[in-house]
DNA sequence: TATTGCTATGTTATAATATAACAATTACAG
DNA sequence: CTGTAATTGTTATATTATAACATAGCAATA
């Protein structure tokens, strides 16, 4: 990915977004013998499903329409699968999940969060992360990894009302 | 303040933090007719009780053990309180909460969370707002208020590992 | 191809975090 | 005082997540 931030608030034709997250989770998972089952790219396929990040449960409740007789530990497994092969991101200020815009790479998100439409955008500014970097080693603290999240308007959504 | 970080992560006599920010909330709630009553305070005392996040049902069982018999809802009800009136912070990564050291400011935090310690410090690089500003509305994202949780370890904790 | 061991999934129960809804009480303005 | 609004109490339940153990599937290999 070359560009700042991903095409998430802009419209788009959503299913190649799906079919390209796929197609790459495949890929990856080949690459490092990592076993996408069915089941886990059918929950990638539902983390997909929108650029509005999706809870576990409403992930269990698709599969649950879709005849799958599971229960919740079958989507965390497979969630956890997914984020520990960074197809997937966790917002932490939402208990969602929503696909990760380029997918393996070593990286930790920060995302934009759309207050009236809800969707996320994956974004990667590397002044941000600089910033952080070179801060927290100048007051002697190892960063790991960091979660960075930001609430506001889309451009889509200028004029709406902040609160839904 | 004037230092980028609070001293939460080096040594220091920690009943001074208590007492000073407990004297600032009810500075803060008397000049806006916001009504710190004892449970309020008592809850912002056991928030502060250390530089470590603290989850809701650990203050409730605090709150039982000194007599009091309530339920959930009165904590969650005075944390809410206090996070209105910026007295504290949520941790989203932790779900848990913990003083905030500038109290009152219009501000949004910035977290450096220790993986080994579990002390949080505040953050407040102006670097890293800036940056976040000027990225957000050069791509037309209208900011409101960010997180920003940085996992690692603090000058205290180096060398330990990571993982606890 | 039977054996073995590893990975993944199923199943049940429960932990941990948070809120809805309504009742009772308290504080304060007039 | 008294009426109103803010606070607290109480019960129930929603939401998110994990523990613990059982079963099934797959894959290497001798």
């Amino acid at each position: 990915m070359n560009e700042i931030i991903d095409h998430s608030f802009t419209p788009h034709d959503h299913r190649r977004c799906i079919k390209a997250a796929v197609a790459e989770a495949i890929r990856i998972c080949a690459e490092r013998n990592g076993r996408l089952t069915e089941q886990r790219k059918r929950v990638l396929e539902l983390v997909w499903s929108s650029h509005q990040p999706i809870g576990a449960y409403a992930i269990l409740e698709q599969l649950r329409a879709e005849g799958f007789n599971g229960a919740p530990p079958t989507v965390y497994r497979a969630l956890e699968f997914l984020l520990e092969h960074k197809l997937i991101h966790r917002i932490e200020s939402l208990n969602a999940y929503t696909g990760c815009t380029h997918p393996g790479d070593e990286h930790t998100g920060q995302f934009l969060i759309c207050s009236h439409c809800h969707k996320v955008a994956e974004l990667d500014d590397p002044k941000v992360s600089r910033a952080i970097a070179s801060t927290t080693a100048s007051i002697g603290f190892t960063a790991d990894h960091h979660i960075i999240e930001i609430r506001g308007l889309c451009s889509q959504c200028q004029g709406h009302d902040h609160a839904e």
